[in-house]
RNA sequence: GCGCUCGUAGUCCAGUGGAUAGGACGUUGGCCUCCGGAGCCGAAGGCGGCAGUUCGACUCUGCCCGAGCGCACCA
């Protein structure tokens, strides 16, 4: 058992003797919550349970602490504290650390990862750009969210499916193919008029160049109609095999590409129909509209226009409807900021289809701004784009800029840094990690020549100094952390704890050395190390940055 | 105008109602005959404003001020 577990439960049965003493009221206790202290001073382990059940037991809270801790012993207690407004902190025996971090190492690769759970079943849909040119920065941020946090979930252990919705069915994909149309019959000398919402990119043209390379002018004598419909497979079909190439160079992979079109037109007419069933549609101007006011949206939304066609919402309707059909207990969506008012009529039309849209959680991710020099990057005026991934990817490396954007909280806007991304330097906290973890190898390099080597039984109790012990806390920690990031879908908690956990690594480093010393504590420091490395690349592996042994 | 998100040191950010608000950059003073100086140790400097809820508020509520993003029978 943990030691915290211990610790709680030793809490709740103290209060519990306490109330057969007679001493507190019967009542329903609040939930134990114990903290590392913000100072060593403050002992190993605080509640603050004193406090939290003042009202139930209708006394001042260090009276509580007092009784509670009269009623608290075992042999892992020194000692026990009443400390600020109603505190009780806990001095732990000295073996108690060295104990569980002895655990911690013979748990081996397998520390930080969490014990499988059954439920929630949990799906992570995320990026899901149209397939009509190439990713930018934005789809870059919202890709290394949604794969750090798959990555996460399942650390802690739950069933998790990650999924990509292809937007392959509307106007934009006629723009697409009228774009690659219109590159075609320019390079092949005809006068035309680029579409005014068409596609500006270079990509379309390139993949003009490679239609014509391949297969001359053939299309050129084709009914317009007939040539765009093959342009839109050819662009499709290109477009989707660069994103899915490009996802993949990121680090970013799916288990399911749900296509949009397979919900055209059945799955959309099947979830309208239900709609108009339960009486939440009705039809004005010939159009066909949902009452999403009556769910909390600030105006009713067309489904269906007045033409038949129905609105990219109605198959958003279609698709959500089919997640829940699927039987996921949670959906978490990443969007883009930009995207946040379509929230609130997605849930709505969930509600109005039966389901609970608790279940549906709606990440946002705020805009990335690149700086370079200390100047904004701007979007390019002519082709209306933004840097690529591609571009990012090349300029400073998948890990940099996967670290970037996983180190802000999804709800921060980001400025993105790209000089700094690049330096190799400790301003860098990317490769101030990896170094931690390359400068870690380089000793089990050092150790193998000089034939030290790791046993069964580590003295760990040898590892006295406070960066020694510092470290061991943090390592011990670990799990609560992925725990506590997982609950939160907070990536960005690993971002900074792998961050810490080189700063107090390289303070060790600094202080205390493996190579030399007496070999009973050389072995410990060895041990200490070991997990160290262990837990940098296990929690880097959550981002999805590489933890490399040479840099 | 309405809505969503966000205001924490000169700058960029942490901070699930609790003890003395943490880092990093920048500024500034130190540390290698020694396991990778791509490192370490110090110093100065802060919660946008006003109310409220609470034993206790950076955290919750309301209003004000400021920033970003939205407000289509586009996707």
């Amino acid at each position: 058992m943990d030691i915290k577990d211990t610790l709680s439960a030793a809490i709740e049965q103290a209060a519990k003797d306490a109330i057969a003493d007679g001493v507190f009221p019967d009542g329903e206790l609040p939930k134990i919550v114990l903290e590392v202290p913000p100072q060593k001073e403050f002992g190993d382990f605080a509640t603050n349970f004193a406090m939290q059940s003042a009202r139930v037991f209708r006394k001042n809270p260090r009276q509580i602490a007092e009784e509670l801790s009269q009623r608290i012993n075992g042999d892992w207690l020194d000692h026990t504290q009443i400390a600020g407004p109603g505190f009780l902190n806990f001095y732990l025996k000295g073996n108690v650390l060295y104990d569980s971090f002895l655990k911690i190492l013979e748990a081996g690769e397998s520390f930080g990862q969490l014990s499988a759970k059954e439920a929630p079943k949990i799906q992570v849909e995320y990026v899901s750009a149209n397939p009509t040119g190439p990713l930018h920065v934005g789809h870059g941020r919202g890709a290394a969210a949604g794969s750090a946090l798959v990555n996460l979930l399942r650390a802690a252990g739950y069933p998790v499916e990650s999924e990509y919705y292809i937007n392959d069915a509307g106007n934009q994909m006629n723009n697409l193919a009228r774009s690659v149309n219109a590159r075609y019959l320019e390079i092949l000398g005809r006068d035309v008029e680029f579409p005014e919402d068409g596609y500006h990119g270079q990509d379309i043209v390139d993949t003009a160049k490679r239609i014509i390379d391949k297969e001359g002018d053939k299309y050129l004598n084709l009914e317009e109609e007939e040539r765009l419909k093959i342009f839109q497979d050819l662009a499709y079909v290109e477009k989707l095999a660069a994103l899915k190439e490009d996802l993949a160079a990121f680090q970013v992979t799916f288990d399911k590409w749900f296509s949009e079109r397979t919900l055209h037109p059945e799955a959309v007419k099947a979830a309208v129909k239900i709609l108009q069933d339960n009486g939440n549609i009705y039809e004005q101007d010939g159009a066909l509209w949902l009452k999403s006011t009556a769910y909390g949206d600030d105006k009713d939304r067309v489904v269906i226009r007045d033409n038949g066609v129905p609105t990219y919402l109605a198959a958003d309707i279609a698709y959500h409807h089919n997640k829940y059909e699927r039987g996921f207990d949670r959906l978490i969506n990443i969007w883009g900021a930009d995207h946040h008012g379509y929230v609130c009529r997605v849930k709505a039309a969930m509600e109005a289809l039966g389901h609970d849209p608790k279940k549906l959680t709606v990440l946002l991710l705020q805009m990335v701004a690149l700086y370079r020099g200390g100047e904004l990057v701007k979007m390019s005026k002519r082709t209306g784009q933004s840097v690529t991934l591609n571009e990012l990817m090349e300029e400073v490396g998948t890990d940099a800029a996967r670290y970037f954007f996983l180190m802000r909280s999804l709800d921060s806007q980001l400025d993105f840094d790209l000089d700094l991304a690049k330096k190799k330097s400790n301003d860098n906290p990317v490769y101030y990690i990896q170094y931690a973890h390359a400068r870690i190898c380089s000793i089990f390099r050092q150790a193998e020549e000089t034939k030290l080597v790791l046993g069964d039984k580590p003295e760990l109790s040898l590892l006295t100094d406070p960066s020694e012990i510092d470290l061991i806390k943090k390592l011990e920690e670990y799990p609560e952390e992925v725990e506590k990031a997982a609950a939160d879908y907070a990536p960005q908690r690993i971002a900074r704890y792998s961050y810490d956990l080189a700063a107090l690594f390289h303070s060790f480093y600094n202080k205390c050395r493996i190579m030399g010393v007496e070999p009973k504590l050389a072995e410990a420091r060895l041990a200490l190390v070991t997990v160290t490395a262990h837990v940098i690349r296990h929690s880097l592996g959550i981002l999805g940055v590489s933890a490399p042994d040479h840099m």
